[in-house]
DNA sequence: TAGATTGTTAATCGATTAACAATC
DNA sequence: TAGATTGTTAATCGATTAACAATC
């Protein structure tokens, strides 16, 4: 029936797959929409809409195979070919999830760091080579990498931004606070605002 | 006119504070609600409808007053009193987190770290000093934290958190992939799942 | 006064939830 | 057959957007 699969939808199927190879690894066999809204903390009416924007393949009366609904969503989500990516600014957080990307991540394989700072310039991160900002575009035109980790200020984010949607790079996990989606079209953007985030957190703490 | 200020509001909340704290730097004195919906990228009706959740303060044929608008945001965000808050988990992303709060985040104030593992405690992390979490719940009732950074892995959380809420830690900052906020009422949950960030991003590069 | 822009109500849109026939 | 649970349509809900009178 493939409906469109939403944004909501495509937010919630990781959770999804997370919980599909828990049960699996623990030889559950089915699941209904019940009983896996309850561990989401959602509704069965919800678990059965976001099923059926890619396809029913839940049995009447019976619930779901966990292993279809898991090869299905696998599929889904990830792919043969890993994204290659790279990563720019390689202070603090860079530096963390670099390592994150390469030690926990499925599907992302990192080809290069980039710093403007010539102390970082040379060393190596995470298994690749730190190499200078000034020579992004170089790079880019020879090794095409489809996603960039934006680990740098606001400011510099913003500078570098149209060089990096000019290079043809679609994918953007973004930890600065410039955000890329309003300013240009036909790019995907990942926001990941920790600022924001505790902002959020602390005033919700205190007003609730 | 104070209408209920709405998740999706409070999520706004800093970035309105970000733009207008840099307005103000650069001296700009007022501003329409359609120059900052160009810039955060919505609506001028949005821009209108956040801010007369917690009164408005417009002037009609004007615009905003800069000043008085970040000021009221500020007054709403944020606190005199910080937020006391622990960490637990001292592995490579709890690092960097940590790191993160004491140099760039206001209002919260690291008290102590805890992790499991003995070749950590009795360490420094971030000014703090790493604790056994075998002592969360004496240091708890001594020292009455509010909000906890959550660095460790799903299954830790899910044994740990019972004891977290009941200790009275309303607060948290959650790293792990076990969501609190399914399980238990009058917490404050704030989710970074960063997994769960790149697969979504992964799989809307790859379908756009 | 005329132009601009707010505050606020009404309309629209999209996502979530409820309901129920189909069917295992 | 009776009970359970899906697939799918309809109803509800909440958030966003549009519209416009009020007013600076």
């Amino acid at each position: 029936m493939q409906n469109k699969v939403s944004l909501p939808v495509i937010k919630r199927l990781p959770k999804y797959y997370r919980y599909l190879s828990d049960m699996h690894k623990n030889g559950v066999v089915k699941v209904s929409s019940s009983e896996l809204a309850k561990i989401m903390g959602t509704t069965a009416s919800q678990v059965r809409q976001d099923f059926n924007c890619f396809g029913g393949f839940g049995q009447q009366g019976i619930g779901y195979h966990v292993d279809v609904l898991l090869r299905e969503i696998t599929n889904l989500l990830f792919s043969e070919k890993k994204l290659d990516t790279i990563l720019i600014g390689t202070g603090r957080l860079g530096r963390a999830i670099s390592g994150y990307l390469t030690a926990e991540a499925k599907g992302y394989q990192l080809i290069a760091a980039f710093d403007k700072n010539p102390e970082e310039i040379g060393r190596q991160l995470s298994g690749v080579d730190i190499l200078d900002i000034a020579d992004l575009e170089s790079f880019c035109k020879e090794h095409h990498p489809e996603v960039a980790v934006l680990c740098i200020p606001r400011q510099s984010a913003q500078e570098l931004a149209p060089s990096l949607v000019a290079l043809g790079i679609k994918g953007y996990w973004n930890f600065s606070h410039y955000d890329l989606s309003v300013v240009y079209d036909g790019i995907t953007v990942e926001n990941v605002h920790l600022g924001d985030s505790l902002i959020s957190l602390g005033y919700r703490v205190r007003n609730n």
